[in-house]
DNA sequence: CAGTGGTCTAGACCACCCA
DNA sequence: GGGTGGTCTAGACCACTGC
């Protein structure tokens, strides 16, 4: 049953039984079979199965209940489901039922403004690769993102680095590394005439501002982004599980 | 070392364990001990320190890797730090460093408005207790909070109801439920008048605007909020962790 | 090569729920 | 009481890192 190498069998597992969620092989409301029986089933021990519906609890697909058993959440249309948590506006559009596609405004090289130099830890005046994109949905404009990469992390040059790519592979392929882990500070703004001609915006209402510093595995800041992001369009959304 | 009855083993290890870090016990930029020598320190098996570890790294206080150790974040002073994920005013108050208070605007029973309606699976019409709070972080209004809850899910008349309580132990003490999970919406408002006098904002400026539906073990709605939250004063901030 | 974290297992006991 | 999820353990093997 489970028997690909390259990926853990609680990370299969969890496909899986997300998979049975999604065609409802397990019924919404429904209770999945014991713990024990699923094990069995996918022949695997019975901790690899508690970390595949920890994960699926995690994201609400699934309710647990102590002395009872686990059940398909009845409400799953409300959920986000992103099956890792992840925020990636490529995905965060497919997840909205629409088709994404990236368009390249800028690809610039100058140097860092001063809240640049601050989130990366530069040098005043350090040159970073800019990277201004629009994220559509559907070819309607949603989000506006700039992205900033010193010039000194980049293995390859600007102009051979991929604008269409998500965040994580665009780092992957141009600077060689990984992402370890990033911090997202979310406020409220109202769009400048710019952004609301490139957003294709008719009347000046706010819109939610992203910023983002992303750190690599060395624990270095490599990239740090501001998007402006039009939740009216989009949504943004998150759930909380309370243990 | 690890006596208390009533938390997990593994549970009390996050603590102590962050706790070091926090007084610099585990210097920042540092290498912890290894797993094996923390499991035999704290007198505890090796699952347990890594549930504990996990923990940790998924809140960015600790970077792990593979084949070398796991190292204190150099850059603790970044991250929000909330040690369970879970967003509560009160407690993002108190992380921002100033002292958290409440004030209750005003207690109602009315007919639930369209959006409660959908939000909570009501009746057209049917009665609600709502509550509107100001958060207040050391004197300054932070967030404006409404919340409503189906009067036929009190188990208290509503003039009972604690209005200084955050919101787990307000269900708690209401509602007699639990809550299991909640979805959040984050957007993007211009204040109307009301919500801008409230808060004490001079200018128009935007705010954040949190819509979140509770619900209880039984998978039931028990409780919206709408809440405009100042993120000029406050900050919305979160770590995601890429495996 | 030795040591680290990553994965997985089998088995045990507990707390809890329901019939 | 019997079955469920919640916790914990001991031990094994693997993948990776740094020396």
């Amino acid at each position: 049953m489970l028997v690909e190498r390259r990926r853990s069998v609680a990370s299969q597992a969890t496909t899986i039984l997300a998979e049975r969620i999604r065609s409802q092989i397990y019924a919404p409301g429904s209770r999945l079979p014991s713990e024990s029986e699923l094990a069995a089933e996918l022949g695997v021990s019975r901790a690899s199965v508690r970390s595949a519906l920890a994960r699926l609890a995690a994201e609400g697909m699934v309710l647990r209940k102590q002395g009872d058993g686990t059940y398909v959440n009845a409400r799953l249309e409300n959920l986000p489901t992103t099956l890792d948590g992840l925020w990636n506006f490529l995905r965060l559009i497919e997840f909205s039922g629409r088709a994404p596609s990236i368009r390249v405004l800028s690809r610039t090289v100058r140097p860092a403004t001063e809240s640049e130099v601050e989130a990366l830890a530069l040098e005043e005046e350090e040159p970073v690769f800019f990277l201004q994109r629009v994220f559509y949905a559907d070819n309607t404009p949603a989000i506006l993102a700039g992205n900033a990469i010193p010039l000194a992390a980049l293995r390859l040059p600007p102009e051979q680095c991929d604008g269409q790519l998500p965040i994580d592979e665009l780092i992957a392929t141009c600077c060689g590394a990984q992402i370890a882990y990033d911090i997202f500070d979310i406020g409220a703004v109202l769009p400048d005439a710019e952004t609301r001609a490139v957003l294709e915006l008719a009347e000046a209402r706010p819109l939610l501002h992203l910023r983002q510093v992303f750190y690599d595995r060395q624990n270095e800041p490599l990239l740090c982004g501001s998007s402006h992001y039009d939740d009216k369009l989009l949504g943004l959304r998150l759930v909380q599980s309370w243990t």
